[in-house]
DNA sequence: GTGAGTCTACCTACTAGTAGGATGTGGCCC
DNA sequence: GGGCCACATCCTACTAGTAGGTAGACTCAC
């Protein structure tokens, strides 16, 4: 297989990133996770920059292809919110209670990282604050949604609040609970 | 003067801690940011764990005493949301752009961190969730804020808004974009 | 003289990254 | 088809730098 190796090493990575963030990531975890050596990863990734930035690419577009495909369904703006708060529950969940948004974790390391990263996580939040911004829009006009002042400002807001909940709720509470506060501030903005 | 080596060793670690996270933090930087020796740090810190319990409990003290002045103070439940909103904006505003709060960014790293160190920063949402339903409960009598759902939810949700505000932020628009992204969420409850 | 504070000098473990060799595999020439 | 080259993949073995932490000596104030 070609480029199974590959991908095994970017899982990892991505991984790793998920739970402790890109410091915690290391040639080493990597190695002893996939069962390789270290200087092999260094074969497919030259260095530990350009993994990441790797990393990053997949990750935005896998994710913002399934944010796409939400915001293209048939569903109702509400149930597009839900399905949308839903992406970060289910991240949680599927690490059991340990994994949060790749790009919220970079997030907070970004002043350690090198400047195509942070470029990817910079677009990573943009790209998702226009896709909320569809959905609020597309609810406003339907009626659902009502609230004062910007658009833009209501999707940075909500994006910000599942960014910062994957993270709180990791803490205490795990996916139910950044559940209940997506759920909150569907009530907010639909009644 | 006695305790002034302590204080300036606080003081740097946690402002490490604030740019880039725990594992950003090392008694080398601290060492060349104060012009102290790393084997003296070991004298007042044996250990890293116990320099970050130190960081993390003078932190909480500070922070929650702020708190409890605006909670206790003559303003108005609005007022006193803006300026509890306001403790994030400045500490973005501080470091240029580059500092979030401590506990946010140790809530990324939490899975490298010591299980002191998890409780504490557990303890530090915990209260400041519990101050932020005392500021909801009193404008909600008042007849300011208007919303369905638990008060403890909403809280949560502010919460986390603002901690991964901060850290959003930091990648683009700074604090006047958590400010405005936290005058979007007064208008949310408000109007 | 005791103890707090600081120092130099060191240790072990881990970091990213490099050099160069072993293996295999697919294509190409005859 | 057999022989050969080129490339990909993976390996062992190494580098230099950094991590947290320790031992022991010096200094100075009480």
């Amino acid at each position: 297989m070609k480029g199974d190796t590959k991908t095994a090493i970017l899982d990892a990575a991505q991984a790793l990133i998920q739970r402790g963030g890109a410091n915690a990531m290391s040639y080493q975890h990597i190695s002893q996770a996939i069962g390789i050596r270290k200087a092999s990863i260094h074969h497919h990734f030259a260095t530990k920059e350009a993994l990441l930035e790797a990393v990053i690419q997949r990750y935005t577009v896998y994710f913002l292809g399934v944010v796409d495909a939400i915001v293209q369904s048939k569903k109702s703006p509400v149930e597009k919110l839900r399905a949308y708060a839903g992406l970060f529950e289910s991240t949680i969940r599927e690490g059991k209670q340990d994994k949060a948004c790749l790009c919220g974790m970079l997030g907070a390391e970004l002043s350690t990282l090198g400047s195509p990263s942070v470029a990817g996580v910079r677009r990573f939040y943009r790209d998702n604050e226009a896709r909320l911004v569809q959905i609020l829009e597309e609810g406003r006009e339907e009626g659902v949604f009502h609230f004062k002042g910007e658009t833009r400002l209501v999707a940075a807001m909500i994006f910000s609040l599942l960014e910062g909940g994957a993270l709180v709720a990791r803490a205490e509470g795990g996916h139910k609970r950044l559940h209940s506060m997506a759920e909150q501030m569907l009530n907010l903005l639909h009644g």
